[in-house]
This record gives structure tokens, C-alpha cells and sequence, in this order.
DNA sequence: ACATACCGGGG
DNA sequence: GTGTACGGTATGT
């Protein structure tokens, strides 16, 4: 027998070799070495909670397509059941592949139809039971055997596993990121050949790899054709042998395009220390590509969702998160331009470009790791899964973590009828006090301080004190009639009480720590992970897919908190301030003529009245003041639209919110004229110069002197031609292409103008290059009416800016006969 | 009015 | 595996 101690990477359970599952852990140890520790003798357990006799269970067999299922073991325990006790047996299955087989089987019996736990995936329920944190110590005995297949330096067969505590490993990191060549400018990975692969690692190494040769370029090796550059894929992730693979957008595009190169040229795909491929599984953010014994990273989906919040930017790009987050851009190259240089045999810059963002990817994943890892430890799960969730997946399991302190079965899932039921339940949501249109100064905006967790703590908000007691011992629900008992406490809101206190301490320490210094940043990280849990817990209840789901409760706590935010809406306008806008927990006021150098210090003795007047856990926090806000009407409404605004903060930066310039279905032109309108409304102060720029860009439509690059819609087609129903323009376009002999093909990009005649939308567009060789024209009625307009006329609108001021003073006949 | 289809990130 | 993101917008029918 042999004791291991390593740092582990990843677990994963095998189905691929054999009808039994085999257990996989990977790890390395102190000094580099990778360890490998393998079981097939894992069993797995769920609960019924019956009063019938379980001799029945004991010898329980059922046969299934994947061999036989076996209860092995049965135990009578005491358990609670929404805080009742209940009789419950546990029932230990031989194999973990079953037992939701085997759960869905006990559920159609009379005796024993309530069944727990059977739907808690195996390898979560093995992280919680054996208390194991990603990339910290594990203890592993076991016997050594040979390490046939492996590439790891030591294969164990595991007896046991336990926890080992201790520091975390810093891994070794690898960064990396992908160019293709894309002519026919399909969307997709399909058909795209890759042209160069790029790396960088946190040892230092840095490298581009290409299939055309050139001369002078910086860490370029050459390779003789695509097939070599994927066998050097796989062939440098072998050498450098990374913990952590780090790509952006890679579960979706880099790694996709790879393993479809990679089949088309026969490449086998090592990638794994166990020398399997790449493995295509569901995670929350749709498709990811996990890899045995290396935890691959997208930024992508942790970024948009988990850290959306935190960024000013509302684009989700490598470009724009790098240089809110390390103030470094993106080497700029187009994708056309990278097309046209790989055609040209002239790789050079787009080398360049490929290992910068290599680079970012390293850097943005060096600074927002220890906060994927503090959301890793907090949930308890592996951080190839935690990167990767949506709040409601780390309150849930946040849940299933502590759940077991409280003896509580855990809830299943709602089944797909629960589910279509929930979903079609709605509820009123927070109050939101529509802005009028226009442009403010000096705005500050108040938010409660944790308003949902506060509501829910202090009224124990919880399934189990739901209508417990009498309803004068309770806490009753504004506008309801039901109520929650204020004892005992509901596990729900004593679990996230604790969180919450967790929080609190850490703040406290926090200020002792030098904020530069490292242990600042994991202190900081801890906090936000506790935060962004602590804040998903209401929409967590409210969510239909959740195992906790209880409307009442998501139903009191919204409903407590429009009673909050009103309250705080009246005092405002008392102490004499415009409200702006406010939704659900947080308000932007102002104070007519005010000046900013001293707003700050009336908002501030204000802000202090508030909070006076709260109750002890209540609390409000100054989240900005800001030079000016535009916010803007709905699209055919009098009153403003729900979360789209624009404000500039004290140091002259803009934070946009809910703008659609973003979007590739819209026209350059119209994304790039509602920028500048934005930048100078708010950042110029010149709301005449705005004019001035929709009236001549207006003007160069209507002569038809806009180029016809900046008037491109592109859309993607999903479908097949003959399997769409309803005929959008893209697909009237491709299909008008198609019969012209034109490639077109599903995943392509379809890039059309709207051209000038008879009919429908649909009938007048035509693709980029048919308007380009037939010398078609383009619709300016189109461009004027459906794009420019819709871009601008909301935020001019809220200016008080009259359509005519822009539009022309003529009338829209005249005009008519002018583009003539 | 309702249904359908697409956007995001990546090249 | 019981479910496969989601909220917003334009256009067709």
C-alpha cells in the first residue's frame, strides 16, 4: 500500500472503457510529478422515505442495457423533510451510472415513490461526501500499477481518498488562441481551415505557430501544412504540460474548430493525461470541452455572467474586457483584413495579432483565477463547473453543500410537467420607477446594501416557516395574506445568514490588509463570490428549474422590498430631490442647479438621513455620483425603458447600458453614428454638434453617398433554405444568391443591403457582393427609417430634440422626391 | 396580434 | 437525466 499526496485537478467518472465506471482523479504532487488515482469500486446512494417494510430493498436487482443494478446496502435513518422528521433509508448502489436509473424505477412503486437524492449528479455528491476542494492536497492510498495509456508519472489504484488540506497549487497555465481562414465567411467552425495556433504560458513559454512561411517574425515556427500545425496542437499541450488550458470563447470556437481539423485529417487527439481527446459536455453555458487531468478554462461565460457585473463594459469582447481589466487593447485586425493577408501570403501581422491575444487571454486568467477559485471553494465544486454557472446553479449548489449540515433530504429537480407549470407562473418583480426621458446632472445613485439577502434573513423567508404558527406571532407579508413564523429558523435563511456574516468578517479583516498586496485580492475575491451568492438566493427561489423553488417566498420578498424602496422614493422627494429612476433596490436622484463639487457632500448628508432612519440590518450605500445620466423612452412609449441609460462618472468615463449598437444585425452605420451621438451628448456636452452629425450623415444617405460596406446587415443562417418558414431578409437574400450561383450554405454569415424598390423588406434584400456586381442601389428610405432613426431617435428624443431639427424641415414627400 | 428567428463571444 | 440560457427586437404571416 501506498500513500499519495497531490493536488488535485480534476474527477471525473468513465464510462468509455467498460460497463463499470471507473473513477478518475488527476493531480499533481508537491514537487511536479502527475499522479493518476483510478477506482471502479465506487458506490453511490439515494433515499426513500417510506414506513414500509425495506426487507424488499435489501436484495433489490434490476436489470438495465447497462448491466445490472444492485442495492447493496439499505440504512434506516432519521432525516428531515422541510424541517419534519421523517423515517428515511439510504440505498447504496453498486454502480453510480444507475441510480437514477434505479430512483426513476422505486418512483413508480407505491411503497417506496418518494425518492431523494437520485438526481444529485454522482461527482458532486463525491466532492461534498469526501470534502475535496479543487487544486488542494488530497491524501490517496492505494497500490501503484502499471501506467499503460497514461501520461502521468504515477497510476495508483485507489482504496481510499481524504481530504489533505493545506495551501492550494499555483498552476501552470497555459494560454492559447486560434486563427482561420474564412473566405466564404461562414460563422460556424465547419469547413474553416486554422492557420496558426498561438501560446503562452506562465513559465515564459511564447509561441505562434503557422503553416506559411515568412520571414522576421517573432517566436514563429513554421509547420508544412494545417494537418502538422493540429499534430502541434497536441503535440506543445503534451511538452508544456499545463494544469490549466485558458482560452476566450474556446469551449464554443477554438477547441471545436481543433477537434474538427483534427477529424478531417485523421489527427488523433491526445489531449488528455490519460490519452484520451477532447470531451464535448453540457455544462450551463451550453457546450464545454472538458479535458482528463487538465481543467480548461473559457473566460467567456465567466466573464459575461459571473463578473458582468463588476465591468463598466457592456461588450463582452477579449478587446473590451482587456482593457477595462489590464488597460491593454487587442493588436486591431479586422477579420477581412486577416483573410486577405493569409491570401496574400503575408501572415505576418496576423502572427502578431493571434499571440497578443494568447497573451491578454494569460493575463486576464492570471488576475481572475483566485476569484474563480474562491467561487470554486464557496460552492464546493470543481472550477471547470463553477466558471461555467449561472448564479442559479452556485446558489443550488451552495445548497446541496450545506444542505447536509442540516440532516435535511435534498430536493430533486422539478420534473418537465413541475417545470412548464412553474415557468408559467409569474410574479411582480421589483419596483421600478420609470425614468422620464432626458439628461440629468449630477446624478447619485443609492442602492440598499443586500437588499433581498436582509428581507430574507430577518423575516425567515423559508419553505418551512411558511404559514407556521399564527400569523400575529409572525412576519406578515405586505400585500399578501400569508405570513412567515419567526421560529424556528428556515434553513434557507440560516444558511444564508452564516454566508452573509462570512462576509462581514472578511470585510473586517480586509481592512487590515494592505490593499495592494496579494492576500487583499483573495480577500476581495471571497467576499464577491459570498456576495454574488448571497444576492442569487431570491432569484433563486423564484427560479423555475431550482430544487428549493418556492414562489410564496420568492413572492414576500419581492413584495418587502417595493414596500423598502418606496419608502426610500418618498423621502427623497420630501428632502426635495428629483427621483430619476430606481429599480428594486436602488434609486438615482438629483438636485435641480446643483453643483458637482459640492453634491457629493449634500448627497452624502442625505444619504445619512437614510440611514438613520432604517432599521438595524437595513442599510444604504453610495454606488456613484455621476457628472450625467441620458436616460431614454421606451421605443413608442411615453415613459422610459427598464435598464438602458447612459452616464458619465467622475472620471469622464461612459457607461453604457442597453444600447443595441453592439449587434451585427444592425448596420455599421447606424451602430457607428449612435456612438458618437452618445459620446457627444454625454462626454462633449454638445447635444448641437449630435444634430449636426445624424443631419450630414443623413444627407450623404439620401444622395446615396454612404459607402455601401457601412450599410451591411449581416445574419446568420442557421437553417437550411428549404426549412425555414417564415422568409426573413437574410434568407430572401441567400435565397436570390443561391439561384444566381452564388456559395451559400447553413452557419454562413449572410451579409445583405436593403436596395431600392417595390415590396417587403425580404423582397429588397440582396446579398453584399450580387448588389456590389449588378451595381444595385440601395434603399435610403430604408436607412433613414430603420436604422439610423431607430438608433438615434430615442436619445435625442429624451434631449427634447424635435425630428424635424435632424430629419430635414421638409416633409417626407419632399424628401421622397429629393433622393429621386 | 402572434409566430419566428436572431443577437451575444470567437474568425 | 427530468431540463438543455435568456431577454430583447425586427420582420413575416
Amino acid at each position: 500500500m501506498e500513500r499519495a499526496v497531490f493536488y488535485l485537478n480534476n474527477i471525473h467518472l468513465d464510462t468509455s472503457e467498460s460497463k463499470i465506471p471507473t473513477l478518475k482523479l488527476f493531480g499533481k504532487t508537491e514537487d511536479g510529478k502527475k499522479v493518476c488515482a483510478i477506482t471502479s469500486k465506487v458506490k453511490d446512494y439515494l433515499w426513500v422515505v417510506t414506513n414500509a417494510n425495506i426487507k424488499e430493498l435489501e436484495n433489490y436487482e434490476l436489470e438495465t442495457h447497462e448491466g445490472l443494478c444492485t442495492v447493496e446496502k439499505v440504512v434506516i435513518k432519521e432525516k428531515m423533510l422541510d424541517g419534519q422528521k421523517v423515517m428515511a433509508a439510504q440505498v447504496w448502489v453498486n454502480n453510480p451510472k444507475l441510480t437514477g436509473y434505479l430512483g426513476s424505477v422505486l418512483r413508480k412503486t407505491e411503497k417506496f415513490s418518494q425518492v431523494y437524492e437520485d438526481d444529485i449528479p454522482f461527482i458532486q455528491k463525491y466532492i461534498i461526501d469526501h470534502d475535496l476542494k479543487s487544486f488542494s492536497k488530497v491524501a490517496v492510498t492505494g497500490n501503484k500499477i502499471p501506467r499503460t495509456g497514461f501520461k502521468v508519472d504515477e497510476l495508483i489504484q485507489m482504496r481510499e481518498i481524504e481530504n489533505a488540506n493545506g495551501e492550494t497549487a499555483k498552476p501552470v497555465v497555459l494560454a492559447f488562441d486560434i486563427e482561420t481562414y474564412n473566405p466564404r465567411k461562414e460563422v460556424f467552425v465547419r469547413g474553416n481551415e486554422i492557420i496558426m495556433i498561438s501560446f503562452k504560458s506562465s513559465k515564459g513559454f511564447s509561441k505562434v505557430i503557422t503553416w506559411k512561411k515568412f520571414e522576421g517574425g517573432e517566436n514563429v515556427e513554421f509547420v508544412e501544412d494545417e494537418k502538422a500545425l493540429i499534430q502541434k496542437f497536441f503535440k506543445t499541450l503534451k511538452e508544456i504540460g499545463p494544469d490549466v488550458l485558458v482560452g476566450f470563447n474556446s469551449d464554443a470556437f477554438d477547441i471545436p474548430s481543433i477537434m474538427d481539423r483534427a477529424k478531417k485529417f485523421g489527427v488523433k487527439q491526445v489531449a488528455g493525461l490519460d490519452g484520451t481527446g477532447f470531451k464535448v459536455v453540457r455544462s450551463s453555458s451550453g457546450p464545454a470541452i472538458w479535458i482528463n487531468g487538465i481543467t480548461h478554462i473559457d473566460l467567456y461565460p465567466f466573464f459575461s455572467r459571473t463578473m458582468a457585473d463588476r465591468l463598466k463594459t457592456d461588450i463582452m469582447s477579449l478587446n473590451r474586457i482587456s482593457k477595462e481589466v489590464l488597460n491593454q487593447s487587442k493588436k486591431s485586425l479586422d477579420y477581412e483584413k486577416i483573410n486577405e493577408l493569409w491570401a496574400s501570403d503575408n501572415p505576418k501581422d496576423i502572427c502578431e495579432y493571434c499571440l497578443t491575444d494568447a497573451e491578454l487571454t494569460l493575463k486576464l486568467f492570471e488576475k481572475i483565477f483566485p476569484v474563480m477559485m474562491e467561487f470554486s471553494k464557496t460552492v464546493q465544486q470543481q472550477v471547470f463547473k463553477t466558471c461555467r454557472a449561472t448564479y442559479g446553479n452556485l446558489v443550488e449548489d451552495y445548497l446541496l453543500k450545506e444542505n447536509p449540515n442540516f440532516n435535511e433530504l435534498r430536493k430533486r429537480k422539478p420534473s418537465k410537467e413541475e417545470f412548464i407549470k412553474r415557468r408559467k407562473t409569474s410574479f411582480k418583480g421589483g419596483y421600478v420607477h420609470e425614468p422620464k426621458p432626458g439628461l440629468y446632472q449630477n446624478l447619485a445613485v443609492f442602492d440598499f446594501k443586500s437588499l433581498y439577502p436582509s428581507i430574507i434573513i430577518s423575516h425567515n423567508i423559508s419553505p418551512s416557516s411558511l404559514m407556521k404558527g399564527k400569523k400575529e406571532d409572525g412576519h406578515a407579508v405586505p400585500e399578501e395574506d400569508y405570513w412567515f413564523a419567526k421560529k424556528p429558523v428556515g434553513m434557507i435563511p440560516k444558511i444564508l445568514e452564516e454566508l452573509v456574516n462570512r462576509r462581514i468578517g472578511i470585510k473586517r479583516i480586509m481592512k487590515d490588509v494592505d490593499v495592494k498586496s496579494s492576500q487583499h485580492a483573495i480577500l476581495d475575491a471571497r467576499q464577491y463570490s459570498l456576495k454574488i451568492i448571497a444576492n442569487s438566493f431570491y432569484g433563486y427561489l423564484g427560479f423555475p428549474k431550482s430544487r428549493w423553488y418556492s414562489i410564496k417566498c420568492a413572492k414576500a420578498v419581492t413584495s418587502f422590498g417595493r414596500d423598502y424602496i418606496k419608502k426610500i422614493i418618498e423621502q427623497s422627494k420630501k428632502a426635495g430631490f428629483e427621483v430619476v429612476y430606481a429599480d428594486t433596490d436602488s434609486v438615482f436622484i438629483y438636485k435641480k442647479k446643483s453643483v458637482f463639487r459640492s453634491a457629493r457632500k449634500t448627497y452624502e448628508k442625505f444619504l445619512k438621513q437614510i440611514n438613520e432612519s432604517l432599521h438595524g440590518f437595513m442599510k444604504m450605500d453610495f454606488e456613484g455620483l455621476y457628472k450625467k445620466g441620458l436616460f431614454i423612452s421606451k421605443k413608442s412609449d411615453l415613459v422610459g425603458a427598464k435598464k438602458k441609460y447612459a452616464l458619465l462618472d467622475e472620471h469622464g468615463n461612459l457607461v453604457i447600458k442597453g444600447f443595441e449598437y453592439v449587434r451585427r444585425d444592425w448596420s455599421p452605420l447606424a451602430k457607428k453614428i449612435q456612438l458618437k451621438v452618445l459620446k457627444k451628448v454625454l462626454a462633449e456636452n454638445a447635444s448641437k454638434n449630435a444634430v449636426k452629425l445624424v443631419k450630414n450623415e443623413l444627407k450623404k444617405l439620401r444622395l446615396g453617398k454612404t459607402p455601401l460596406k457601412e450599410l451591411i446587415i449581416s445574419v446568420q443562417l442557421k437553417k437550411k433554405l428549404e426549412n425555414y418558414s417564415s422568409i426573413g431578409p437574410h434568407v430572401a437574400a441567400a435565397m436570390k444568391a443561391e439561384k444566381k450561383g452564388y456559395f451559400i450554405n447553413p452557419g454562413m454569415l449572410v451579409q445583405f443591403i436593403i436596395i431600392k424598390g417595390e415590396g417587403s423588406v425580404s423582397e429588397k434584400a440582396f446579398i453584399y457582393e450580387q448588389v456590389k456586381k449588378e451595381d444595385l442601389k440601395y434603399d435610403p428610405e430604408y436607412y433613414v427609417y430603420k436604422q439610423v432613426l431607430p438608433s438615434v431617435k430615442r436619445i435625442l428624443d429624451a434631449l427634447n430634440v424635435k425630428e424635424e431639427k435632424y430629419l430635414s424641415s421638409q416633409s417626407k414627400e419632399d424628401l421622397t422626391s429629393f433622393i429621386k
